[in-house]
RNA sequence: GACCCGUUCGUCUAUCGGUUAGGACUCCAGGUUUUCAUCCUGGCAAGAAGGGUUCGACUCCCUUACGGGUCGCCA
């Protein structure tokens, strides 16, 4: 029997990080059994779906590289696969319970009568839960029909799980108490209920429900601050599960081979944002300078930078020493422009080096003076400045760098030199030897 | 309120009765780098509380506290 989970996300917001790791989840443990993965849309709220909010969720799948097998815009032969278009199929269904004397109206609505039992599933996750529906005010006969005629999500749920033959439901705790429920159902269709797998909610930093709205909720923030997918993905998998070793960089391909519903552990995870970006910094790492900087372009042209024709080089400078590609603006704006602004802090402290601001406005005539530019002759020039002077090459870097980036952070020296170049070196050095 | 699930460094976690309770993020210190970053080394930092069971409990049981979830003609 081939495995077949499932996504069935409602289009009544955007995707967020607890439905991308739940598809995640359910992608991996597909992928892991050679099974199928089905995409289908729970679209029976009328009021509160709208078609952004299904874009929105499909492009956040596309985005994380959540690939289904069956649903929307794939197809397959348990369709349809929204909602909305299985009222016959529901219909029929319902009929069962009505034959079978399980339901009964209550104005206008038809109700599904439990049968009044300890009611027991053996959860992946969770082990055994009972949940004893002898106690009526806990557990009351649920409304499956509205009095419009609609089905409620218990109802359709259950019956698109058995009608799509789903093996494995992995969804989130929050899903636990309806468990039961789904059960008493199944039972009553005379169904084979699938295989549940409740994985525990991601909480907000401060412990408080991670919900719309809070930073690093919305799936689609990612791509706009500069986040790999492969890094998204390789995190939301690690807030709840975990391979039993001490790796943490996984590739899809790695996260498919070591998943396993066992290791999914039981207390709600925090959403740590800056892990998040040292995991994404780790995934950058591993991406080449062409990749990285074709990705990074879009980020430097939406700051309004110009794009030079050694954009190459200047990425490959900073292309390790950050962590998203929206840090790429900020870490090369002093390359690509002359207005840059001058760190106040980093001006102070060459300011406190007496002797900084002569042997710039000297080195600055030395830089002039040299007829082939590169890096290693910039260097011999401050060199034999600064030894003439008595003073240690060493104690120059420093004051050079805030002359040529206004900050006390950034690329290799060599680098910034080359990138440069000559004139705008001069300039940079005399015009800040003039600040000191 | 009732019913469920949970509780190891600030955060993510390892540990499946005997460990100096390990790793990672963050932070700090040192080293490497003539500079920055990377990198390396080291450091700070944890078993919610109280009872049992046991020769021995983070680990098993109970109670309490705290956190989360669910109790809809939402999904």
């Amino acid at each position: 029997m081939t495995v077949r989970t499932r996504f069935a996300p409602s289009p009544t917001g955007y995707l967020h990080v607890g439905g991308a790791r739940t598809a995640l989840f359910n992608w991996l443990f597909a992928r892991k059994h050679g099974g199928v993965f089905v995409l289908r849309v729970e679209d029976t709220d009328e009021a509160r779906n709208t078609e952004e909010a299904r874009q929105a969720i499909f492009d956040g799948m596309h985005w994380l590289g959540l690939d289904w097998d069956e649903g929307p815009e794939k197809g397959g032969d348990f369709g349809p696969y929204y909602q909305s278009q299985r009222k016959e199929i529901y219909d029929a269904w319902f009929a069962k319970l009505v034959v079978a004397g399980r339901v009964y109206e209550d104005g206008g609505a038809w109700r599904f009568r439990f049968e009044r039992k300890p009611v027991t599933m053996h959860d992946l996750v969770c082990g055994e839960v009972t949940i004893d529906y002898r106690d009526e005010s806990n557990t009351p006969d649920m409304v499956v029909k509205r009095s419009d005629g609609s089905y409620v999500f218990h109802f359709v749920n259950v019956v698109d799980d058995l009608e799509m033959e789903i093996t494995h439901v992995i969804r989130g705790e929050d899903h636990l108490m309806n468990t039961p429920k789904h059960l008493q159902l199944i039972e009553a269709f005379g169904g084979k209920a699938p295989q549940y797998a409740h994985i525990p909610l991601i909480l907000n930093p401060d412990g408080s429900k991670m919900s719309k709205r809070d930073a690093g909720a919305a799936v689609g923030d990612y791509p706009r601050q500069g986040f790999l997918p492969a890094a998204v993905v390789n995190f939301i998998a690690l807030l709840g599960w975990n391979p039993k070793t001490e790796q943490e960089i996984f590739t899809l391909a790695e996260l498919v081979e070591k998943f396993s519903l066992e290791n999914v552990n039981r207390s709600p995870g925090r959403f740590d944002l800056e892990k998040c970006k040292w995991v994404n910094q780790q995934h950058l790492l591993t991406v080449s300078v062409e990749d990285f900087a074709a990705a990074a372009r879009p980020f430097v042209e939406a700051a309004g930078l110009p794009v030079p024709a050694n954009y190459l080089a200047v990425i490959a400078a900073v292309k390790d020493k950050v962590r998203l590609f929206g840090d790429v603006p900020a870490a090369v704006d002093f390359l690509l422009k002359e207005d840059f602004e001058y760190d106040e802090e980093a001006v102070a402290k060459v300011r406190g080096n007496a002797a900084a601001g002569g042997l710039l406005s000297a080195l600055a005539t030395a830089f002039e003076a040299i007829p082939e530019w590169s890096a290693d002759a910039a260097k011999a020039a401050l060199n034999e400045i600064v030894t003439a002077a008595g003073a240690k090459p060493g104690q120059m870097m420093f004051p050079l760098r805030v002359a040529l980036s206004g900050r006390a952070h950034g690329p290799d020296l060599g680098d910034v030199l080359n990138l440069l170049g000559r004139d705008r070196c001069v300039a940079r050095v005399r015009h800040f030897a003039g600040m000191c």
